[in-house]
DNA sequence: GTCCCGCGGGGAC
DNA sequence: CTCGGACACATTCGG
DNA sequence: CCGAATGTGTCCGAGGTCCCCGCGGGAC
């Protein structure tokens, strides 16, 4: 049994049509019932992540599109072929042979399946329906209890694989997968509070917490077997030649076989930690300047699994294998202690601070309340430049502002960055309103306005910016609301941003 | 013919 | 990464 | 006492910043 093109395509069309999440289950469930050997690649695209994680294909490629096909039988598998091709293209006149490859496909595909194509390449299929979704619909269609799916779906680190297996074998089939060094788990997730106190409640409810220290790098799940080191990025692509001081960093570590979760930062001799910026590049670069790996949970030892130990076994363990690569923490039930290690660790350049249940689990994959993340809150008043029309549920509204800060000397304003963040469906109305008011030119989808609105914006920190004029950009910019009590002039200058730059010195850009 | 730069794709946060 | 909206489910309120 | 309002957990999608790499075209 095979899945047509066509057959995924009108499900998707139906799942986008309504917003009902149960009706999204059934729709979806009704298909797998129907994929036969094709479940797990009808999973990957329903939840817009095709195998082929790099196609070399989007936005700009699919422009121009041959006329849709009147007739097609267009299947999975054909899809799933011509996307090996794609991947596998490269060097001189890749990219005439990727437009080639995309004119054979979407030559064949209807018009319907060719949108369906294009948002799936493009990644923006917007159906309201992803992973949760899908996971939930894979324990329908197949019988099995949604906590055992979503169990199978974390331990393996992919929802189509669990798909097929909870379609081929059942409950007792997944019941079989259990954590498997070498294969990628599901990172835990922290969701976030907007103080200490408020964490310390949420988290504990009155009991003694788990703070640990924030580190602002990379999230790496390391795997050991004996001398072989797997390293594993957030969303579980393969890292490990990228890393090679930190694979022999976990070699030297004196266990045989473990499963270990932690973070990997550029620092300075000191061991100060360097810009988000700094350690992101190194990363890229394949090893180029060194970074350190710092760890804060263990989910195997030594032939034992840990996972649904409480956190403070897991920690206990990791103390005892890998005790100075652990993140400072402490343990506490006040609060006062919590916002004093809080402060202790960002003025000494973290990032902030994990709030985590001290008897919890390890519940990979869910952004769940059991690890709590505070980070300092900077703001700023500034003036909004442009802004642009907005697309998906946003269309018809002026949404994402562009940003300036106040130039003391000329008296201009400088861009430093853009958000379309914190806004409420009545402030989206109230802007477009004004903003359409205030315009003054126009250039493709975004609309120039006179500089005259002041508005507050919640920012976690400044970086260094290669795009704007000013030099530096905003990072995780939103509104908390606008400003009608302030004029442009009364904004915040270019040069107090710039100040909240770390300033980086030379002799401590040194690899460690 | 080579080098460099711009731009697009893809991945971190 | 952040945030608001929306849905589903649990709990409490009000006639 | 039961239906309606309110609260809570989760998911999704709106798009931000930076970085690197590879390709293609223009400058020299």
């Amino acid at each position: 049994m095979t899945l047509v093109l066509t057959d995924l395509v009108a499900t998707s069309t139906a799942l986008a049509r309504t917003s009902s999440r149960l009706e999204k289950r059934s729709l979806i469930a009704a298909l797998l019932g129907t994929a036969g050997d094709d479940v797990a690649l009808a999973v990957d695209y329903l939840t817009a992540s095709p195998r082929q994680r790099r196609t070399g294909v989007s936005y700009r490629t699919l422009g121009s599109l041959p006329e849709p096909a009147p007739v097609t039988s267009l299947t999975l598998r054909q899809v799933d072929a011509a996307f090996d091709a794609l991947a596998a293209v490269q060097g001189s006149g890749a990219v005439a042979a990727r437009a080639a490859i995309v004119g054979d496909l979407f030559g064949r595909a209807s018009a319907d399946e060719q949108a369906f194509l294009r948002a799936l390449l493009i990644g923006e299929l917007r159906q309201g329906a992803l992973d949760g979704v899908v996971v939930d619909a894979v324990a329908h269609a197949s019988g099995c209890p949604l906590a055992v799916v979503r169990r199978a779906a974390m331990l393996t680190g992919s929802v189509s694989r669990t798909a097929a297996v909870a379609l081929g074998g059942g409950t007792s089939a997944l019941e079989q997968i259990t954590l498997t060094v070498g294969v990628g788990v599901l990172p835990m997730l922290a969701g976030s509070a907007p103080s200490i106190a408020a964490a310390v409640t949420q988290v504990g409810d009155g009991a003694s917490v788990w703070v640990d220290c924030k580190v602002d790098g990379i999230r790496a799940q390391i795997h050991k077997d004996d001398n072989v080191v797997r390293i594993f990025s957030r969303t579980l692509d393969d890292w490990t030649d990228r890393l090679p001081e930190v694979a022999d960093a976990v070699r030297r570590l004196p266990v045989d076989v473990a499963i270990i979760d932690g973070e990997v930062i550029a620092r300075d001799v000191s061991g100060r930690p360097l810009p988000f910026q700094e350690t992101g590049s190194r990363v890229a670069r394949q090893g180029a300047g060194a970074v350190s790996l710092m760890l804060f949970d263990l989910l195997h030892l030594d032939g034992r699994d840990l996972i649904d130990e409480p956190h403070a076994t897991r920690i206990g363990e990791l103390a005892r294998i890998a005790g100075p690569l652990v993140v400072d923490h402490v343990v506490t039930a006040d609060a006062g202690v919590a916002e004093r290690f809080f402060e202790t660790v960002v003025a000494a350049g973290f990032e902030g601070v994990v709030v985590k249940r001290v008897d919890a689990p390890y519940a990979a994959g869910r952004r769940g309340s059991d690890w709590v993340k505070v980070k300092p809150v900077r703001t700023a008043d500034l003036v909004v430049l442009g802004v642009e029309w907005g697309s998906g549920r946003r269309r018809g509204t002026l949404s994402n502002i562009h940003l300036g800060a106040r130039d003391a000397e000329t008296g201009e304003y400088v861009m430093v960055g853009k958000t379309f963040k914190g806004m409420t469906d009545e402030m989206l109305a109230w802007q477009t309103a004004r903003f359409l008011e205030l315009e003054r030119d126009r250039e493709g989808h975004v609309v120039w306005v006179q500089p005259a609105q002041v508005v507050e914006i919640a920012f976690d920190g400044v970086q260094r910016s290669r795009r704007y004029p000013g030099g530096v950009a905003l990072r995780f910019a939103r509104v908390l609301r606008y400003r009608d009590d302030k004029t442009p002039q009364e904004a915040d200058t270019i040069d107090g941003l710039r100040s909240m730059l770390a300033e980086p010195d030379s002799r401590d850009l040194q690899d460690v």
